[in-house]
DNA sequence: TTATCTCAGGAAAACGTTTACCCAAAACTC
DNA sequence: GAGTTTTGGGTAAACGTTTTCCTGAGATAA
């Protein structure tokens, strides 16, 4: 393969010249730097990363961690941050760490080895497992951004929404329209919630707003499993409107979520929104797009990716940046799901 | 940061040691290999990947070229993909082409750089733009695996599924439940489709069916436009429902879309699948969670994907390997979207 | 015992860049 | 015009591995 050396020679100039001009990192009279960009156009010649990125001791690229590729959410996570790292120049390296705690610790050691320049993590819920890959990136001193899900217990860059606002403002939506039973359906594995993870704020901010209307939140009308997202607002769905046949709406904690709620409710003969109104959570295209058009609070996702980069970026390049929190609001998008209870 | 120097120091060996050690490339006594153990665990060192790379003259990272990481199918697809090379020791690059012809070169030329060892593409859909981008991975010899879309002018490995029957079993099955006007929507935005293209053979497929069912195909009823896909969806099956009242069965080329083809159904007052039936395409786990589930062509996409990375890699590790094209059959799938007309 | 062979492990040469350092010539300064 | 500064461009030293080649010691053979 055609190296720097080889256009060198061509162009009749030291290898140091062909470096130069490539990189504008030093004056070169122009027709040398013509000479040299010829030969590299006749020689079709591509610099060497690899050896560039050991020399320079740096590589443009970006290590990101997300729980799954094709999720509805994390996927549009993905796009965005592809597109914001491409623009700036860097190249990620994504790994679906599909709550796989040994496949984690095996991408952020691969993360290590290829000597990325920073680390994206979406930490897996549930759980605390991604603790362990915080602290091994942050003993190494690799710039970090936590997106989506708070860990207070670092000090590091985080991008996160408002989940709790996010889970009032849906909640008192409902209570104002006068829904006094209203269930919530998640799709997480553990009973035990951990503070920061979005899921545990949204509903808490639920608990929130029926407080602040004085009405009773009982805690038998939350309804969680591990299935996929879809499938556990389905049987969630399905076994929370059985056994409390009281309830006229449900908030569902994502727009996958809701969509199994949607197809439970039509299952047993509810007509969505006469009687059942359903929220959702995400704002995917597809809240929009499924019948009845899902009522669901938006999140800034856009937003989230490009702060995201520029916070990880701007500590990459000026380490001495304090790492810094960054809460997006959401926003409440009224569509057809949800009306006052008969 | 800790180099293989600091860490044969400590093992009082030579580096070269060290690398043996770690590579397993030549026998190394018990005790020495202990001590280079134990310096390797008690320096908490990670071999130098862009070193490596640079000496190995490979990088065990394979290029993946995709149009949208956030699409309902290309997401899925990312994901097995991502899968598959991981536990084949493989680091995947990913790129979302964006049918932006400019960032597809940059892309490719950015996977040349970094010396890739192969490259997956699934070229952009619509038009022949991904022709630029293979030559040049040919003109540089590097292994390539097309997916999803064939491009029959190219010698190289490809995976695609078995559009055209897709198709004509679709529709082979709503003629067979007595349907004789049958609507196709699609999302893209060219009228002239190309060879290979997967909506180009499965509208092909649609019409095989007809003509062997002796049903005249109208041309008029084959809706496309360039919008997203579920947009596209509404808006194409209002337009077709609207111009075309007697249709009483649409394909819609993509489970997205047909999700679109439900809402507009649903808008116009039309029963699914009373009024109207309505089949997708793809099998994502979308299909079978919105209402009515819908009645869809699968594709194998695990195998897919694996299938993909098994070509890819039997040409990086043995490159007399002759390119191969794997095309894999696709299975209806009969859910709740689907009856016999009025 | 001596000659040959085997083999574990070390020395050093690559791999392809970037960049610190150096030098000669040109451009100033007075 | 002599001394000083600037500057365009070359030389060579890194960067951290892998791997070829070599060596000396132990094993084997006669």
């Amino acid at each position: 393969m055609t190296s720097i050396k080889t256009v060198a020679q061509r162009a009749q100039v030291s290898i140091a010249t062909v470096s130069r001009v490539l990189n504008g990192t030093k004056y070169v009279s122009p027709d040398i730097k013509q000479r040299v960009l010829e030969a590299v156009e006749a020689l079709n010649y591509h610099p060497n990363a690899p050896a560039r990125n050991l020399r320079r001791q740096r590589t443009q690229s970006i290590g990101v961690l997300i729980p799954q590729l094709n999720d509805l959410f994390f996927s549009d996570l993905a796009y965005v941050l592809e597109k914001s790292l491409f623009a700036a120049g860097y190249t990620p390296l994504f790994c679906s760490t599909e709550n796989d705690e040994e496949k984690e610790m095996m991408s952020v050691d691969n993360f290590i080895n290829h000597r990325v320049d920073g680390v994206i993590l979406i930490p897996s819920v549930p759980g605390s497992k991604s603790v362990n890959s915080v602290e091994r990136l942050l003993e190494r001193q690799i710039p970090i951004v936590l997106v989506d899900r708070a860990m207070p217990e670092f000090q590091v860059n985080q991008v996160i929404i408002n989940n709790q606002q996010g889970g009032y403002s849906a909640a008192d939506y409902l209570l104002r329209l006068g829904h006094r039973h209203i269930g919530v359906v998640d799709a997480i594995g553990e009973p035990a919630r951990y503070i920061g993870e979005p899921g545990y704020e949204r509903t808490s901010g639920v608990q929130q707003a029926m407080l602040a209307h004085g009405v009773l939140f009982d805690n038998r009308l939350v309804i969680m499993d591990r299935l996929g997202k879809m499938e556990m607002g389905y049987h969630g769905a399905l076994r929370l409107l059985r056994q409390s046949s009281h309830v006229t709406a449900i908030f569902a904690l994502t727009d996958a979520i809701a969509v199994g709620v949607l197809r439970a409710a039509s299952e047993l003969g509810l007509h969505v929104p006469r009687d059942l109104s359903v929220i959702g959570f995400d704002d995917m295209v597809l809240a929009s797009h499924v019948t009845p058009r899902l009522t669901t609070v938006a999140q800034p996702i856009e937003n989230i990716g490009q702060t995201a980069t520029r916070l990880l970026l701007g500590q990459i390049q000026a380490s001495s940046a304090p790492p810094e929190t960054v809460i997006l609001e959401t926003k409440l998008v009224i569509r057809e799901s949800t009306a006052p209870p008969r």
